[in-house]
DNA sequence: TTCTAGTTCGTTTTT
DNA sequence: CGAACTAGAA
């Protein structure tokens, strides 16, 4: 420990002068306070302004102190002002954080930061003081995927389409991924766009653009890709934000796409000179002979017959030429951007980032300083040797040693269970055993390679009564009643936003139906109107039948008078007469389902968000871009979470379960990406375990249920990729809840064994050993079918149940089953509606529905399910 | 138009 | 095994 200021087990140090000693006062001395307790490495990063600088910052190095103290830097010595820094995030979390931290280093709040933000949030913002510029009005609609998909439906229709064998969604994901590689539709190699839809793809992405010119609405993706169409084609508005920003500060640069680093490249060029044709920058910014995967974003009007060429990613060598068509003129050199972020990182290749951008830094950015945080301030010895050890056999990286000077602490733990449902009850006890040895639930995690193995904890967890929160999922703003509600309010803003009026004319139920909207629709074309306008004109004629013209018309008139009403009153009130008015708010007050309540309370926050905006239209502008899901949870909880929303993040205790052969690494990820996928799937790996401080525990299942059946799976080739050094194998703990017997076939002894001493072995020659033995103790599979709850009811199933394979299982008490067998058959539910129950997997819910001896439940904690009578007691 | 019973098909997710 | 969607009846 040669670094005195430095709190074990915490993240970067945080110093308080008077925390410091004596060494931390020799560096305070030495310059600005602000830059006391950085490591040299750090200092150097925040200290270098000129030039581009690319950080390596492993994880756990302090990666977000840097930037931060870097941007108070550059202000402090006056080098620029807040609004000259351009420092550009992913998330809006991050931004927040920043923004909280900067604020906190120079003491006031930082208002003065206006472009500090998401890459969209800020592409945004330049695209509406243009939007003229791109066809679009300053107040145009980011619309939202549920939007886009509809959209695409009515192309898809208009060209006759199959949308079973073309389904939207799809056109919406590759549309999405011509965005995130720069792409506009010309540009789009006809290969590819002919994909689809039998060679209609490039032609319906060209209409979609224009569809969004004449909604006056504008996806995610356009929000990058406009804005960089915008600088192409307006040489002096380019040069008028590359002269705005003196410092360029790119957040987890390995995360970034195509059309993010086209947009930061262009930015990041020194100012052309007056005169200078843009051409002379652009083209620099990608050359097709070095970035093949990149070259068909670069040479948009080369023609179609090279598409073979760029597809194979051997583009033609040739000079690389403009959208014009002319020469490239060298490109001036880039200026003060620093760009952190950590290769070993990179998770989201899958949506279009590309690790190539990191890698290729020095390349893109000639003169560029690298600079490589390898101290790691998080996690201890053996859980950092093991991450190490895992990410370098990955080949593409750049390479870092990552170090502590922490102890070794415990080692890494791998624990073999039977099935999924032993590893979340092994988890739980030992989640248990840690709150009773005092530690806090908040720095306990579970994270999963797919959103699916949650289930299993929660489960476990509300049997256990153990307080967990789930994080991640849905956003706030794309629940639907977060949606349906900005949807009437779009409307009233807009009354051309046609989607947004499609979403709610029958929601509630108005008896407009499909019919109706059709009919709208052909008149709307018909006469080049929007469909709010197409419907005043519908309800005067008879088109309609009298029912569905009425409350066609008592909308209008609604609309009509809230329009009005928008004039006199404040727009937090005028939602809320539109959600009572329009019968939404009522519709959910019907509604019996669970999860009705927990809406309703949403709606309230929607309303309550609102007052930060000074009006509707200001309130709308941002909303989609940076509403978040609801903060709030302080309580004490087990987080649970995927590994890509993990990032970021770090425990004292991190518990991996699932790491299995298919499952982590994903199968469908090596099918599809083959040896990059199973990169990224480390890469995964390496961040899981970064995560840690103190504690990392790994899991695998001999037996898991993959949509719905159980297979027999062999553990991951991660595991044997982990330096045995550094750890330990353990029994599972899991056996109890289940009177005993608790053993598992000697399969799974024998694997816990062969892993400790083979790990040299290639994973997948163990594994074909393993999968045999697997198959040898399948007998114990009928166990899938023993789950309780409604699935024992949907079929032929009592044979299965009477056919023998449960008196073979060890692990289940053979009461349940008697039982089972015996209650399905009763026919007289002894239940009635509104009973209180209890359930022994769900906890505590009210009667909503019976069914013969079924019964649908709201539980307290839950939800809504469906599940037998003798599975609950009433209280 | 809407409700309900059948079918399908299963990563990861920001903005 | 279930959520999420789709095709027919009320």
């Amino acid at each position: 420990m040669t670094e005195p200021s430095k709190l074990p087990h915490r993240g970067v140090p945080e110093h308080q002068p008077a925390a410091g000693g004596i060494a931390a006062r020799a560096r305070a001395a030495a310059g600005p306070q602000y830059l006391s307790g950085l490591n040299p490495e750090q200092r150097e990063a925040v200290e270098t302004l000129d030039g581009p600088v690319l950080v390596l910052a492993g994880a756990g190095t302090g990666k977000t102190r840097v930037l931060t103290t870097r941007i108070a830097h550059i202000l402090s010595q006056g080098r620029a002002r807040p609004h000259e820094i351009l420092s550009v995030t992913f998330t809006n979390k991050a931004a927040r954080e920043m923004k909280l931290r900067l604020g906190q280093m120079l003491g006031q709040a930082v208002e003065g930061m206006p472009w500090l933000g998401t890459f969209h949030s800020i592409g945004g913002r330049i695209l509406r003081f243009h939007a003229e510029l791109v066809q679009l009005k300053s107040n145009f609609t980011v619309l939202d995927v549920d939007d886009q998909v509809r959209l695409l439906k009515q192309l898809l229709q208009a060209e006759s389409i199959d949308d079973k064998r073309w389904p939207a969604r799809m056109l919406a994901g590759l549309i999405d991924g011509w965005k995130n590689r720069g792409l506009t539709p010309s540009q789009v190699p006809s290969g590819e766009a002919a994909m689809f839809g039998n060679g209609k793809g490039g032609k319906l992405y060209a209409s979609y653009q224009e569809r969004l010119k004449i909604l006056n609405a504008a996806d995610f993706g356009d929000l990058l890709l406009e804005n960089i169409r915008l600088f192409r084609e307006n040489p002096d508005v380019l040069r008028q934000y590359q002269n705005r920003f003196k410092f360029i500060l790119v957040d987890e640069y390995q995360d970034t796409n195509v059309a993010q680093y086209l947009w930061l490249r262009l930015l990041s060029q020194a100012p052309s000179r007056p005169g200078v044709p843009l051409s002379a920058i652009i083209p620099g910014a990608m050359d097709p002979a070095v970035i093949p995967g990149r070259a068909a974003g670069v040479n948009p009007e080369s023609g179609d017959k090279e598409d073979s060429a760029r597809d194979s990613g051997f583009a033609p060598a040739g000079a690389p030429r403009n959208d014009a068509g002319n020469p490239v003129a060298q490109p001036s050199p880039p200026k003060n951007i620093c760009c952190v972020g950590d290769d070993d990182q990179s998770i989201y290749g899958w949506r279009g980032a590309e690790v190539d951008n990191i890698l290729r830094f020095e390349h893109d950015f000639p003169g560029a300083k690298v600079i490589r945080l390898e101290r790691n301030y998080r996690s201890t010895g053996h859980i950092l040797a093991a991450a190490s050890h895992l990410i370098a056999h990955n080949e593409g990286r750049l390479g870092k040693t990552l170090r502590t000077e922490d102890v070794d602490g415990e080692k890494v733990t791998v624990t073999g269970s039977w099935d999924s449902e032993e590893e979340a009850r092994a988890i739980g006890e030992e989640i248990e055993e840690l709150q009773r040895a005092g530690e806090n639930l908040n720095e306990v995690a579970i994270l999963v390679r797919a959103s699916f193995q949650m289930r299993e904890f929660e489960d476990r967890f509300v049997t256990l009564g153990l307080p967990y929160r789930v994080i991640g999922g849905p956003r706030f703003y794309e629940r639907a009643e977060i949606r349906d509600a900005l949807a009437y309010l779009r409307v009233i803003n807009s009354p051309a936003d046609d989607l947004a009026f499609e979403r709610i004319v029958n929601v509630p139920k108005r008896g407009l139906g499909d019919a109706t909207v059709q009919l709208l629709h052909d008149h709307a074309r018909k006469r080049r109107m929007p469909l709010f306008e197409a419907a005043r004109a519908v309800v005067e004629t008879d088109e309609l039948k009298p029912k569905a013209r009425g409350s066609l018309r008592d909308l209008i008139l609604q609309f009509d008078r809230w329009r009005a009403q928008r004039e006199v009153t404040a727009h937090t009130e005028l939602a809320e007469i539109v959600l009572d008015e329009s019968g939404y708010t009522e519709m959910w007050q019907k509604d019996r389902s669970a999860d009705a309540a927990s809406r309703l309370d949403n709606l309230k926050e929607l309303v309550r968000s609102m007052e930060e905006f000074e009006n509707l239209q200001g309130f709308l502008e941002h909303i989609s871009l940076v509403m978040d899901r609801d903060g709030g949870a302080e309580d004490e909880a087990v987080s649970l979470m995927t590994l890509h929303s993990a990032k970021g993040l770090e425990f004292d205790n991190v518990f991996l379960p699932g790491w299995e052969e298919g499952l982590f690494p994903s199968q469908r990820t090596l099918d599809e990406q083959g040896r990059a996928g199973l990169e990224e799937e480390r890469r995964l790996a390496h961040v899981g375990l970064t995560r840690a401080r103190r504690r990392a525990k790994l899991y695998f299942a001999t037996n898991r249920r993959i949509h719905g059946t159980w297979s027999t799976t062999i553990p991951s080739r991660f595991l044997d990729e982990l330096p045995s050094a550094n750890v330990e194998i353990t029994e599972s703990k899991g056996g109890s809840g289940w009177g005993g017997a608790g053993g598992y076939g000697p399969s799974r002894f024998d694997n816990v064994e062969s892993f400790g001493s083979s790990y040299a072995t290639p994973g997948w020659q163990r594994a074909q050993a393993n999968r045999n033995r697997g198959q040898a103790g399948r007998s114990g599979q009928a166990r899938g079918g023993f789950e309780e709850g409604q699935s024992s009811f949907s079929g032929s199933r009592s044979d299965a149940f009477s056919g023998g394979g449960f008196s073979r299982n060890k692990r289940g008490p053979l009461v349940i089953e008697g039982e089972l067998v015996a209650k399905s058959t009763g026919t007289v539910s002894e239940f009635s509606l509104d009973d209180r129950v209890f359930h022994q997997k769900f906890g505590y819910g009210h009667v909503v529905k019976i069914d013969g001896n079924k019964l649908t439940i709201a539980f307290e904690k839950a939800g809504e399910k469906k599940v037998v009578d003798s599975f609950v007691e009433r209280v």
